[in-house]
DNA sequence: AATCAAAATATTGTCGACAATATGAAGGAA
DNA sequence: TTCCTTCATATTGTCGACAATATTTTGATT
């Protein structure tokens, strides 16, 4: 009566499913490749049953387009569609934030704080290091996203939105070009939080979003050139 | 090579899904009651795998959930949980709205008034008939959804969420208390993209959805005394 | 009678085989 | 050569059977 969230009782539709899409964000499945069903039973060792399962799953999470009798293909992220998530993500996360101001505790924001301070102490360490301010720019808009509350919410940014995001940051990597700039925006989103301001945590998101989605948009200019 | 869009070339997961997708949200498999796989494959005449497929697709939609080796259930939807979609919705279509003023032709306008126009016909003719009140209703956030050009959030709106709110406005029926005032609601909306105020129109229908979601908490509060 | 253990049953998960469809190759006509 | 048709191959879609797990039933003990 222990082990109800023992790692025994995934199928091995859920657990593909999952290192399918680790493979896919990594770029170990490149975007645009097909999903060859024999290669990938081979490859893992399972029968195409719960293979099938798994990219029906990643289908839903608009990571592969499959067609009928023709196959599956890991999606391809162009500037137009980034924009697009961008647009979602500006509109959902401003929502995160109006609603952190309601239901985020005393304690949690205060941790949110913390975290900041320790992305200042690590900027000033390691210049330019694009990997941590890659994983503290998600630390905090996943907590504030958490913070919210709201189960729908979080499920969307989390496990929907998410996946497509990171699967674009892996191919470029310099995204928070400033990010001095970026943790002056944190603070002061963290600072309406504190104050309970959802009104203005929520501009102050979708600014800041916006503001990264105008730094793609000039990112896919220059690589037109 | 003109049959590229024709039924034939649907699979029977697909299919399925569809058809399941229907029942659940029209009521006929009940909210709560559990998806038996060897009934449903008798019922709908196929074999597990696609029926299996099928409801992994259900599974992404929220519209059923899934416990390893025990099966699936429909979801009932708690006040909770539709407070949590209509905040989701809000953010949505408020963006929807705003890009729908940059991105709506004229001639696309034009007939979104026209499509007022005859809500306010039905209106005057059919007093209290709710279903013309929940059609009309739909049509007029879908045409701004699809005007809004963002397939992302296409998608997200009218093949997600949607689902989940049709299944809960096919069990109590009457949402939209006041047609007179919604049309009002939708005309200065309409208004709005017209004049192609983002900012406005934005702020107008959330402003619209809120009230939508004040209304259904209130029934759920009469219901629960 | 109530509770627990163990067997019987049913359901979910997985697999390999076959059918249907699409893709690629070979061959012939313009 | 280029284009089209036909055939061969490979992949996707579907099915029925078996294995693994959960649920129910049964019966034994207190």
């Amino acid at each position: 009566m222990e082990q109800i969230h023992s790692k025994d009782t995934q199928t091995i539709a859920d657990r593909l499913s999952d290192e399918l899409i680790t493979s896919i964000v990594k770029g170990d499945i490149p975007s645009g490749s097909k999903i060859s069903e024999p290669d990938l039973a081979r490859t893992f060792k399972v029968s195409r049953g719960p293979l099938r399962e798994a990219i029906r799953r990643l289908e839903g999470l608009h990571l592969v387009a499959r067609i009928p009798h023709v196959g599956a293909r890991v999606v391809s992220l162009h500037s137009e569609q980034l924009v697009e998530i961008y647009q979602v993500r500006e509109a959902l996360e401003g929502m995160a934030a109006r609603l952190a101001c309601s239901n985020m505790t005393d304690e949690e924001i205060a941790e949110l704080k913390e975290l900041l301070d320790a992305h200042e102490r690590n900027i000033e360490q390691s210049e330019g290091r694009d990997y941590f301010q890659h994983e503290g720019d998600f630390d905090f808009h996943y907590r504030i996203i958490q913070g919210s509350k709201n189960q729908r919410l979080i499920e969307l940014l989390c496990s929907e939105l998410y996946h497509l995001i990171r699967m674009y940051r892996f191919r470029s990597s310099q995204i928070l070009s400033r990010p001095n700039k970026a943790l002056t925006e944190h603070r002061h989103i963290c600072t309406a939080i504190e104050e309970r301001d959802g009104e203005l945590a929520e501009i102050l998101m979708r600014r800041h979003i916006n503001t990264a989605q105008k730094h793609i948009e000039q990112e896919f200019q220059r690589e037109e050139e």
